[in-house]
DNA sequence: GAGGTTGCTCTACAAATGTAGAAAATTAAA
DNA sequence: TTTAATTTTCTACATTTGTAGAGCAACCTC
């Protein structure tokens, strides 16, 4: 099952920091922030989607995320390339790096990693 | 506002066709057809959230996208780089070139368009 | 040890989504 | 022209999402 919107935004802040009690993730949100209710349901949920689990530490619980950054990130670009693009990776890139204005830095630096990339391949 | 899954999967077929008409749409989807009624509660639903409209073009409706594919997929995309990498585009594509297992040839191809889009910015 | 604070579950409820039947209107087909 | 198929609107209903109060248990504080 999918996370929703509100969930992906709740477990980005997981990720970022790799454990936390509830109140640590209420800090993440800001100003009007949402009733601890909110976050206790929204934490409910994304443990039975199987995204989220916890350590019971003393009282309360220590959340963390079951689910890897680069995994779900990851299919899910995945999933936007097979709908959009019809599974082409290169043509999404090449999209990509059109559309999205890209400095010429960054494009320097992108070309590094293909680099690199394209090496690591080779060996 | 946004276009839900559904409505998404139904917006690919559009973006494809170009313009269809009811009959069109529905023989886009794979065996278990959805009843026609769903699509065109979808249809209505994506007007209404302004993604299509349509031409009456005789006994009925000509519908056709109102939202450029490359506009919708471009804010998409940068939606998620601001989600998830912090607003920094390089480090999404150093991420999706190391994550999303591009074959050699496609390295190589994405390397290419980057090289031209370096040099069409140098110039 | 009485009262506030915190974190949790349960319940609730409005809005959005996924799906489609009923019925009207139109047209194609027999 | 009677019948059958097509397209549309309306209505409906279960599920999911966004949001949070009520209430309870555990703790902290004086």
């Amino acid at each position: 099952m999918q996370l929703s919107n509100t969930e992906e935004e709740l477990m980005e802040h997981l990720w970022n920091l790799e454990k936390a009690y509830m109140s640590d993730l209420l800090e993440q949100f800001p100003d009007p922030r949402p009733a601890p209710t909110t976050i206790a349901t929204l934490l409910k949920r994304m443990q039975e989607k199987g995204f989220v689990s916890y350590n019971q530490h003393g009282r309360s619980r220590q959340y963390f995320p079951l689910v890897a950054k680069t995994d779900y990130f990851g299919s899910h670009v995945r999933g936007l390339i097979k709908k959009f693009f019809n599974n082409s990776s290169a043509q999404f890139a090449s999209f990509f790096t059109k559309e999205t204005d890209l400095s010429a830095k960054e494009l320097e630096e992108l070309r590094a990693i293909i680099d690199k990339e394209i090496e690591r391949k080779e060996s």
